[in-house]
DNA sequence: TAAAAATAGTTGACTGGTCAAGTAAAATTA
DNA sequence: TAATTTTACTTGACCAGTCAACTATTTTTA
């Protein structure tokens, strides 16, 4: 109660929602929270993390080269500033391979090991398994129109 | 080069999209990263999360009593199992207020401070602008089947 | 009513993520 | 070709989030 006494006049809820924009942005949030709830759920099998498991697919598409670390940054589906660090766990972790470049000494590229790859391998099934799930749940119709109007929504 | 050599067979992209699903998934994220991005920047005038801002509505719409602390955390829109760390933290910010209850000697409800809801006042217009622009790139139809449709995906 | 279970929250140890500043190499420009 | 800018990271300090174990209180049940 050490509030100003008006504090009672100042507590108004809001119109639920001044925007219909408003109800979808939480419908977002709430969607991608339990999606990426369950998608953690799977990678934790092998001890990793969904962005883990994201530069992971990165580095089997990208092949023997690899590809330096701020360009994996760039491909992540969700952006990471921290992507050196984020590479420095999976090293540790034997998942990625870093050379310094021959060619350009600034770039660091990053490989996938043979141990990524088993990791990648031991994920597919489970993950497999959220996918079927949702595409159990939804039309392949509504699907497209979900993924159209996610992609109009990033304008 | 300290790789097995037949890494070179296993290194092979799977196919783009087996389930339509993971599309689906990939621009949900996608999406939901660039929003929630956007939101951050908002908040940061004010020094707070996203998550904290959260808190901050759910405990403006309470009211006098405020809510106990897992109750809020129970209604956040992005579960969060850390928050009582995340309420001491706005506690020390001096946007709420905890005290042990009377009755029920187990619930620490917290409340709004009239600082937190001078906080939410100050972010709304910001945060109206990101709805606003949302609302004026798709059509109310395509908001509403949008929301619908992720509905659906949660089941 | 005493013991057991459930509820509400806190705490400590840890991991992961973020921001700002710094370094080193390459490319550009004067 | 020397100076400047850009690129590609790295590092340090910090904050946020997670998990498991713990305390205190209330509720249930035997």
């Amino acid at each position: 109660m050490n509030d100003s006494p008006d504090i009672k006049k100042e507590i108004k809820q809001s119109k639920p929602f001044e925007y219909k924009s408003a109800e979808a942005i939480v419908a977002l949030l709430r969607t991608t929270d339990e999606i990426k709830r369950r998608i953690s759920e799977v990678t934790a099998r092998e001890d990793i993390t969904p962005q883990q498991y994201n530069v992971l697919r990165i580095l089997r598409g990208a092949g023997y080269d690899g590809l330096p670390t701020l360009e994996v940054g760039k491909r992540m589906i969700e952006r990471s500033p921290g992507i050196t660090r984020l590479i420095d766990r999976m090293e540790k972790k034997g998942l990625v391979t870093r050379n310094r470049s021959g060619s350009d000494r600034r770039c660091v590229p990053c490989k996938i090991t043979s141990r990524g790859i088993e990791v990648l391998d031991s994920l597919r099934d489970p993950m497999a398994r959220i996918e079927a799930d949702i595409d159990q749940k939804m039309s392949s119709n509504n699907l497209d129109l979900l993924i159209e109007l996610l992609a109009e929504l990033r304008k």
